[in-house]
DNA sequence: TCCAGAAACTTGAACGATCCAATCCTGCCG
DNA sequence: CGGCAGGATTGGATCGTTCAAGTTTCTGGA
């Protein structure tokens, strides 16, 4: 049976001291080239790694990253979290940290989460998603000065902590004019109840796209809690009204389903683009925003280690570019 | 600023010594009721944590398991994933455990994470994902002795090690005897090439359900790799049969939504299952044979769990039930 | 040749929990 | 009332690493 290799065995190997191992490993450059390949040698030969355990309790950092693993409520929306983790625990692992799951049935168990995770496991930092308006756990995090990173805004101040977010906003428009230059004229919008900050953003994309063609968006829009039901009940509302929209963006790839259904039970040809470009959207060939998940989640772990590895500084925030995937609804 | 709390913290104000403040966590039994109390009083009071990484510095567990986080490959697929992951993670935190991500890119850099995860991060077990004959990586496990459960069946030896899985065979014989039952004879299959643990499996149970009906399953199957296209190309092909199937069963929702296609482009009416029931076959309206996923995640912490914190026994391995979530197309 | 100063390396202590062995009670029996 | 058994409690050692402070070695200039 091999003994436990320590940074000790490793010394003794190498003919240092236990402290000249750690350097070589934490802060190679003070120490001499040629000790530094001797130990590195011995590091090698010995299969010895750093325990974490040992690491973490003398520095209090556990190069551990927490993440929320969130119901998945809709059931189409799911994948988007799926994405967004494994682009996560991949760069996460490129840096050196590791990811960790947690759930929480809401806000407050959230906080009463973090507080277990700080003090028990030592969180470096967590990765929050889906922020709005007036979120408590940023204001917890940042109270205690805990580093975390959003993905997505921090809707009332832009600089309030470090997020990465996708521009809503810019993928509606595009989806927008791309049913403009299509020769549309009154392009509606089925989105979520005013209020939310995704939702919100999505619309004015939409709404602003629709004033910079000269054309007046009033009344071509309607709102809905996400879903398929809603969506159909939705379209089906504005097809009745006095002038109809003749292609319609959503808010997600749900309500954009439910139009789908609308349209087929009216026999009419409706051009429908939908948001998060989902399995579902690929599978029944639906036009839709696509998100660049995986890399929003490698900018979200650059950040966040930017703020454990760098200096005190809160990085500057991402904002990405979503894209039009084009299929057969427009 | 709070002094941090620590064992010695709880001591002095509880007026034992940390030995008894020990024991009150980790054997509460051998403490005296009183005192316990005291102990606990004190715990709530100072908010007291157990430090992790002291515990597992001394004891060499982490309480921390080890999910595989893989790329969503057909995307169809990814929330299957998801909602275990999220029972995983749920079942873990009652049991006093966390869920730790990882990815790999084959079978060889999973065995090299293990090492790391294991020397590095002290990890206490691995939870193992679509497993299939001869797979390396549970053998490397085994030979170590390190604690793991698998969510897939070992196809070779079922009592190898603890694994937890959902019947394939019963799912796609239900919904076999579901459209025998409406009345059709020629009931075919789409699945997944000889040679895959699960695939098999699926094929199995509708060939032995036809059989059992007294039909002969000659000729009414097709083998492709999973896919929309495939699917479609497949379904086109057993119509275009001498005496065509007239329906059909799947073994993943992808295949069957290519059926769908199929039996659209040639204007005919084809009852079809799929397997896996994901959002893509809710949005849709295709019925499909449902795992019970979070189950199955709760259980593979169960043995796990059991595996960790009981005696050293392998416990029973356990076979969950599907069942068959119908629909518009069946 | 000598010494100041820097660079390279070594030693002792600490992080916070658990394990071990020794001591202190407490109640009970003779 | 003394002694004893058994459980409850205590102090000291320990896990593997990093920090802080101390010691040795090296370098170059007078």
């Amino acid at each position: 049976m091999a003994e436990k290799v320590t940074i000790a065995t490793v010394a003794r190997h190498a003919q240092v001291s236990r402290q000249t191992v750690s350097n070589v490993l934490n802060a190679p450059h003070i120490v001499r080239e040629e000790t530094r390949q001797r130990v590195q040698e011995a590091i090698a030969t010995l299969g010895y790694r750093v325990s974490q355990a040992a690491r973490q309790m003398r520095t209090g950092r556990s190069r551990l990253i927490a993440v929320r693993i969130e119901p998945t409520r809709d059931g189409i929306n799911g994948s988007v979290l799926d994405r967004f983790l494994h682009g996560l625990t991949e760069t996460a692992e490129a840096a050196g940290y590791r990811a960790l799951l947690y759930t929480a049935a809401d806000a407050g168990a959230e906080i009463a989460t973090y507080d277990d995770l700080l003090s028990a496991y030592d969180l470096d930092g967590f990765v929050l998603t889906g922020t709005d308006h007036g979120d408590p756990r940023t204001a917890w995090l940042a109270d205690r000065s805990v580093p975390f990173v959003t993905f997505g805004r921090p809707w009332d101040d832009p600089d309030a902590h470090p997020w990465v977010d996708v521009d809503g906003a810019a993928g509606t428009a595009q989806a927008t004019r791309h049913l403009l230059a299509a020769g549309h004229r009154r392009v509606g919008f089925i989105g979520w109840p005013a209020g939310s900050g995704v939702g919100d953003d999505r619309r004015a994309g939409w709404r602003e796209a629709l004033r910079a063609a000269g054309v007046d968006p009033t009344g071509l829009d309607r709102e809905a809690v996400d879903g398929i039901a809603e969506g159909e009940r939705l379209a089906a509302d504005l097809l009745a009204a006095a002038s109809p929209p003749t292609a319609l963006v959503c808010a997600s790839d749900s309500l954009a389903l439910g139009v789908l259904r609308a349209a087929r039970s009216c026999a009419r040809a409706l051009p429908v683009i939908g948001f998060d470009d989902t399995p579902v959207a690929a599978a029944v060939g639906l036009t839709s925003v696509s998100q660049p998940l995986h890399d929003a989640a490698a900018r979200c772990v650059d950040l966040l280690t930017a703020v454990l590895d760098g200096p005190p500084r809160t990085p500057a925030p991402v904002l990405l570019q979503p894209s039009l995937v084009l299929r057969h609804t427009a």
